[in-house]
DNA sequence: GATTTTTTTCTCGACAGTCGAGAAATTTAC
DNA sequence: GTAAATTTCTCGACTGTCGAGAAAAAAATC
């Protein structure tokens, strides 16, 4: 509202909205489109003539004659018109995904992360071979990749591609827009991975609600704990964000976390420190870097069958989780909460210190438990995620760079 | 981004641009408003010529001669456009202003709150006879106000004028739209109070500093605790929101709050927490309804002579709202803290807790202490703050509404 | 006092965008 | 083969912004 409008600017938007909704209805035809946007039809006339000159879009060749009257013509984004690298970082692989502009997978390869004491500068180098290799394997022109959508887990700078924080590589901060400069002229964007399983989930939701979705929060359990949160803007739009939840205090001098730091809700709730816990290991002890998955399901066995300390050490980081989670509700609203990620195998056992811990709060008292899910296939939702927010990023870039000048 | 554009929304966002600069920077002249909204001279003339046609501007008389050239004409509001009626709730009294548009106070008086039992329906009719009042008291038509922009401290639903939670009437929610329906076709909108404090002192510092202006939170301390953020959104707008934070979880299974629960913070740092802990009471025992601040005066007293206990009362305030703090600046980002209320006062005995409670997060250990500063004139920053919501709501409204007809 | 300079405001034509209505295109039904 | 149905395309009207330059009006200069 700071800034002018113009009618230029009307254009922009009005094509960047039948952009979306193409993206949202897969191939449309005009009076689809029409519909969908409420624009009038001398107007989608008008942009998608422009669409189509300076190559976003084409024609669908083949239609399949539907009923009586003039066929329609599907427009659809044209394929070659840009490509986008989505590079999932996890604790211990990379994953790199070659996507073309109408959103389809052309190629994948995972390598394995070194895990190497000299961190980050080494790190990077790999991530810029990784992406060269991908180049290579599909012979695409560097010039035709639009974008490179980066995730981690961990505190991301919300302006720029800095990844402040992570679990992997602790306050070495990463700088990928500085560090692929040199080499691409792509842009590149950096998500926390949790926020991009809010986003896919939230588009999910908003896609079978329509207006009656408001919000929603995503929390990820496995070695660190990661939130995301989708919520509506006033205006139609949505605003997401990856709140620094792991090491948010969840109690004053409390466990020792990896962080360094004591207290953090990870240091209750992380894999390590539910181990931790169930080994009655003193709570100062430094933290194990990496627990087996394996370890974590024996206890897990054992607090199945009653052992006593076993259960505790769930039920502690349930409560951690119950707590931290009234803590966001109470700084933004009420909003369901979908748990995902490893951790979500022992939810039997994490669930009543969960609702335990969120009771314990004035907000749910009075405004009720928020409803609690469990979703699976977290890798999948953080691809989608990618694709929601980075697909949305180049259709954008792209009408604003280039519909002027058409081809 | 979900709803389509049209030239039209193009003509009221650039004219409601004029009527915001015309807000910030006093009566200008044709010239000052093409420069500051960087639209053209031309657009200028079109959008002013239409505000003055429908009776919203006018040309100010009388012009100093400030240089040689053909002498600037002024535009500035016409104070006559309309009136908007600032409500201010507070524990022992209600204060109505009546303004016009263009800013200026015409009229103000305070009621006392009665403090009788059956409150919040019989509060509600002492509101709309103090509304009544205000018109009887200066003569202007009804229908010539067009907003009632009340505040009040406690949980406020963001999208209606509902207040749901507050320290006077407890989970008794107010409606007031539904309540002013009847007699008035004004808009109402409600808003937290310390959220106004924040507005005010975001839009200060953003004069002062410009861009670089980022976030902001407001602390307010008193018989209850406060919190409103307010951040520079992606498009160059503002979000304000009020987090319930005096009845976030401080400590599970904590003291007992006013509220019913135990733990939040309100029941460590509101002013009967500071003297239960002071007094040596057990931390279950129901707490005073209100404190005279010469009590609490007595234990500050005190403890500025090195008492012990009553120092630690002040002390574990601190701490209470430290370690909240550190959870906002966590799942936010790291922003300066403005301090305001009647308990600015013992600011000197709360300020090690506060910075002992925010130094034990990660947050602060990794990116440093957030500035903290006191700011005293806490009701003149709730009025200015309505005063920039309301003012901005009008115009917008009335740009929306009438600008089309002319009249 | 007339003329020039300077500054501000106003006006005009060009250009960009949206919209409604109706023409053109193209298929199915009879 | 013609009518009906449906979709796409095109045209003129309307609204908006912009740049350039005319008009207005005061101070400076001669």
């Amino acid at each position: 509202m700071l800034t002018k409008s113009s009618t230029e600017l009307v254009r922009q938007r009005n094509s960047v909205l039948v952009l979306a909704t193409l993206r949202r209805h897969g191939p449309l035809a005009h009076t689809e489109i029409s519909d969908h946007t409420r624009l009038s039809s001398a107007t989608v006339s008008a942009i998608t003539a422009d669409l189509e000159k300076a190559e976003i879009i084409e024609k669908s060749e083949q239609q399949a004659a539907s009923g009586r009257g003039r066929p329609r013509v599907l427009f659809r984004q044209r394929r070659d018109c840009g490509y986008l690298i989505v590079v999932i970082i996890s604790s211990d692989a990379v994953q790199y995904s070659l996507v073309d502009y109408s959103g389809k997978l052309i190629d994948r390869f995972s390598e394995e992360r070194s895990h190497d004491p000299d961190g980050a500068a080494r790190f990077v180098n790999g991530v810029r071979e990784g992406l060269s290799r991908v180049l290579a394997r599909s012979r695409i022109s560097q010039e035709k990749v639009l974008l490179i959508s980066i995730s981690s887990k961990g505190l991301v700078n919300s302006s720029e591609p800095v990844l402040v924080w992570s679990p992997i590589f602790g306050s070495d901060q990463i700088d990928f827009e500085l560090a692929l400069k040199p080499d691409w002229k792509a842009k590149v964007i950096l998500d926390n991975e949790t926020l991009l399983v809010a986003a896919a989930l939230g588009a999910r939701e908003e896609n079978v609600k329509g207006a009656d979705f408001r919000s929603l929060a995503a929390l990820s359990l496995g070695h660190s704990i990661g939130l995301g949160i989708i919520r509506r803007t006033s205006h139609g739009g949505h605003e997401v964000s990856a709140p620094n939840f792991g090491h948010m205090l969840h109690m004053a001098n409390g466990g020792l976390c990896r962080c360094g730091t004591r207290g953090c809700i990870e240091a209750y709730a992380g894999f390590y420190a539910i181990l931790r816990t169930a080994f009655e290991v003193p709570l100062d002890t430094i933290p194990a870097k990496f627990v087996p998955v394996a370890e974590l399901d024996k206890i897990a066995a054992r607090a199945r069958q009653g052992h006593r300390i076993s259960g505790f050490a769930f039920r502690q980081a349930g409560l951690a989780l119950g707590n931290g989670l009234s803590r966001v509700l109470s700084l933004t609203e009420r909003m369901p909460i979908a748990i995902t990620g490893p951790g979500t195998r022992y939810y039997d056992l994490l669930r009543q210190g969960i609702e335990e811990g969120l009771g314990q709060s004035h907000m749910v008292r009075m405004e009720g438990m928020p409803e609690l899910r469990v979703v699976a296939d977290e890798q999948i939702l953080v691809f989608e995620g990618h694709l929601n927010r980075a697909l949305a990023v180049i259709d954008e870039d792209i009408v604003v760079a280039g519909v002027q000048g058409g081809d």
